[in-house]
DNA sequence: ATATATACATAATTTTCTTATGCATAATAA
DNA sequence: TTATTATGCATAAGAAAATTATGTATATAT
């Protein structure tokens, strides 16, 4: 199974999304998450995806709760208020990307999204 | 006007499909025309495109020829065989990666494994 | 016992941008 | 006439955001 290239700049956005839709979520949950939705074609690595939820809490969008289950480390993160407003932002943004790619591509002045 | 930001790894892609459809062109004309298909939204910065370009270039998946128009030197690009052929995948990869997001954002299982 | 799955983390490196700067000519506005 | 904008290429410095490799640790299945 060839997997997709996650363009760089993506992930943020598809992290910030995913906690939106699902309250809360850990690193691990993530990524096991991104490959059952998309069957294994986007792969969200671990050095890509945990510095990735250090910044995003570290700028004041994730909150992080740290709890153990089944004597193992988890660390649920959530978007703080100031997430959920710029997580609208991203997925505006990456609404437009996706518009002006297809225009660039498919020749459709102006292609109708299901967003 | 804001930019729509450019998800790095997309500007070959973009590169190749216009050239893919128009035969040659140059740098400058390449900027002018993202521009122009997507008012303004997307902007390829010189320092972005021109390095692409060479390595492009150096990878065997353009041609260049070097002209003289009102004294001003222009270098046209055109694909090669090979970059013809690397295009298809590249597009291919795009849509592909479009559809996930898609997927993601709309957090509905991918088509093509519905039954 | 060994491999796989779960769960986090970071360091080194690479890729791919942005920003700034430079050179040069042509056209246009002040 | 002089300054600005447009055309046209180029590269250097730095930042951003990945990949790849490696590390720690526990649980479960073969």
């Amino acid at each position: 199974m060839k997997n997709s290239p996650l363009y760089k700049g993506s992930l943020n956005t598809i992290i910030m999304k995913l906690l939106e839709e699902n309250g809360r979520m850990y690193g691990y949950e993530i990524t096991q998450k991104v490959k059952l939705i998309t069957n294994g074609e986007l792969s969200i690595t671990e050095g890509a995806l945990y510095p990735a939820l250090h910044k995003l809490e570290a700028e004041g969008l994730l909150d992080v709760e740290v709890e153990r289950v089944d004597n193992r480390m988890r660390k649920y993160y959530k978007l703080t208020e100031n997430g959920e407003k710029e997580t609208v932002n991203r997925l505006a943004e990456l609404e437009e990307f996706i518009r002006n790619m297809q225009t660039l591509v498919n020749n459709k002045p102006n292609p109708d999204l299901q967003f």
